[in-house]
Parts: structure tokens; sequence; C-alpha cells
DNA sequence: TGTACATCAGTGAACGCGCGTTCACTGATGTAC
DNA sequence: TGTACATCAGTGAACGCGCGTTCACTGATGTAC
């Protein structure tokens, strides 16, 4: 061995979280096994000595950016979660942003297995947003959690599509945040 | 030459309808030309007789594909309008369906030129849907009905991503028609 | 109207290229004594 | 603790394959006289 089996732990991480940034920005097809492995400062060849296929690294890489999401905004306000995630900056940072918004629509025409691994990601959503978590949460029903969850994906997807810096994009991305919004306050106030 | 202008021109629509359909099922990489010129019924080397390049014929498609679903749309009222968009059947008919929930993923990592395709598209939508069309439309703003489209866009997406059959499939359509729907009755009503 | 020629949509073999994957090899790590 | 050997993560050349694109060719259509 060159590294030790610790290293080559840490090594396999790297490669999985490099290829969920990857995917994240060019999508599934738009990354290939050399530059992946070249971007992760490996060579091309020892990528089979940690996965199976590509596939087997897809779903790896979509699980572990899914679950992401769902910890990083599971201390958060549901106010706060729309806040952020319906944003210009979010829109703009593809790589570091959601999984989910990324690539559901390459989720869709991808095997089972991946498609299930984004069901598990957006239940882990709803479950980190459960009732029990925080007072605005408790207020909502799972239909409306998965509502709010939907709607913020649409807007940032649609805002993807317009053109860089079109106005569009950004009237997409305020009409949505809105409109997200603003049953939330009123469902604040009167509570 | 082999067949008269008009069969030509006849030709030429053709490949374009069969793209659109094509790269809706499979994405823009999931399609190649020669399986493209097949499936419309011709060899793979006249395809760079109508065009200069997949990217332009990739481009003409999204066109025709956008441009239908305002058209198709047009002389519907928003509430059908969601009531079909959001619906199993629009869900699973991903060649026949709508070009934007099917493409917008893709959209997002293609050419300034495709990006500004989709936003006419997204123009076209609103235009057909202009407070003067209906009734309905009437006393919506345009972020509302920006808003109802990128609605109606995140749960087909969201929905697609899930594995067939899925019961949060079916939990993300029905919840989102619900919760797009009601304002608009509500707006209805009280007109 | 009839004839000779130019045009060009469609054909199918061929091109270079990058893809996912395989494989013989390296050499530090881990293990057995 | 020191020595000999097995392990296996990582290397880099090579594989077949399908991709987008090119090209010489065909032959019915369109055009000029």
């Amino acid at each position: 061995m060159k590294v030790t089996k610790a290293q080559a732990r840490e090594n396999r991480a790297l490669i999985v979280q490099t290829a969920a940034r990857l995917f994240r920005e060019r999508g599934y097809d738009g990354v290939g096994v050399a530059e992946l492995m070249a971007t992760a400062g490996f060579t091309h060849g020892g990528f089979y000595k940690h996965f199976g296929s590509k596939a087997d690294l897809m779903a790896e890489a979509a699980a572990s950016g899914l679950s992401r999401t769902a910890t990083d905004t599971s201390d958060v306000n549901l106010v706060e979660f729309v806040n952020h995630y319906v944003s210009r900056r979010h829109r703009d940072a593809r790589s570091d942003g959601c999984t989910m918004a990324a690539l559901c629509g390459d989720a869709a025409r991808q095997p089972e297995a991946i498609k299930a691994t984004f069901a598990t990601g957006i239940e882990d959503f709803l479950a980190a947003h459960n009732p029990e978590s925080t007072p605005l949460a408790r207020s909502l029903t799972r239909a409306e959690r998965i509502d709010i969850l939907a709607h913020a994906v649409g807007a940032l997807v649609l805002s993807r599509a317009c053109p860089d810096d079109s106005p569009l994009a950004d009237e997409i991305l305020d009409a949505c945040r809105t409109a997200i919004l603003q049953p939330l306050s009123a469902t604040e106030e009167t509570r």
C-alpha cells in the first residue's frame, strides 16, 4: 500500500465530496471519472479500488449531498430557510448549493436507486423540519412542508434556466420568496 | 436532390419535433445525433444539411417545445392549467409534457443562447396568461403568475425525482396542486 | 415542351476524441514470526 | 524489537465503444436553353 488505511478512508471521502460538488455544478453526464479524480488530486486508475462503477459513486455522492441539505437546515427556522434558499446567492452557487435543486432534473432520468436516494433526502428534510423541531413548523402539516420545499426548488430551478443577470431570473426568485413567506408570516402571527 | 424542397422542409420540421420529444424524455446528453436521426427515419449523415451542430438543434427544439407550452395553454383557465399541469398524467408523460419542467435543469448548464430561449418561453407563458386573456388572470399580478408557474414546475420536477409509484411522488403533486389552487379559488370567489 | 446540366437532401463509411473500465505494476503499510 | 513477506491504494498505459462531425458519393429535383 502506498497509504495508511486511515488515509485511504479520507481519500475516498474526498472523492465523494469532490464528486458531489462537480455533479451539482455540471450534472452527472458533465463530469468524467478522469476529471473527477484529477480534481480530487488522484489519477483515474485508482477509482475502481473505491467504487464499483461511476453509477455507484453517483448514488453515494447524491446521498452525501442530500443529507447535508437536511442537517444544515435542521436547526433553522423555516422562514430563515426560505430566505436563504430562494436567494440570488444560492442560485449562483450551484456547486455549494442544494443537491435537490441542482440535480433533481437529472435524477428523474437515473436508475431507481438514485431516485430512491432523492426520496430519502426529501423525507430527511421533512423530518428535520418536523412538527416538534421549531415553533413555526409545529403549526404546519406535512403537506404544507412538502409544498414549501417543492415551491422553493421550483423557484431556484426556473431562475437558473434563465440567462445570467437576466431580470426575469431575479423576478422569479423575488416573486416566489414573497409568495412562500406570506402564509408563513400569517401563520406566525395568528399562532 | 432526392427530395422536393417542400419535402425537405417537412423532414427538417420532423427532425426538430423528434428531437424536442427525445430531449424531453432523456435530456440533451442522453440523445445522440445518430439515434435522433434514425428515430425520425433518416441516416445521421444528412443531419448537417439541416443544422450547423447538435447545439443549434437543441436551441431550435427548445424554442419549438417551449412555444407549444405557451400556445397550448393560452385559452385555458389558470385553474384548469394547474389541474392538468400538476398531475400524475403529466408527470408520467415526460416526452409529451412541458419542456420547461423536463429540461430546465439541463438548460441551466447550457450556453446563454438556450437559457435565453427558456426565458422567452417563460415570458410567452406569462403573456398567454396576461391580465386581458381570462377573467381569472385579470386579478393576478405578474409576480403572482410567475409564482404559479415556478410552483407548478417545482412540483413536477421534485415528483419526477422520486421512484416510480412511490407514495411521496404522488404526495408532492397533491400537496402542491392544493396549495396552488387554494388562493386562486379564493380570488375567484371574492372577485 | 424537351433536353442537358447544376443543385443539394439524403446515404453510409470514416475521422478523431473522450468516455468508463481494465490491468500490470509500484512501493509503503500492515502482519507474521 | 527486528526481519521477511503479503497486502492493496494509487499509477498510468491501454481497451472497446459511442459520440459529434466530415466527406465522397447518389440520384431525383430544379433550372437554363
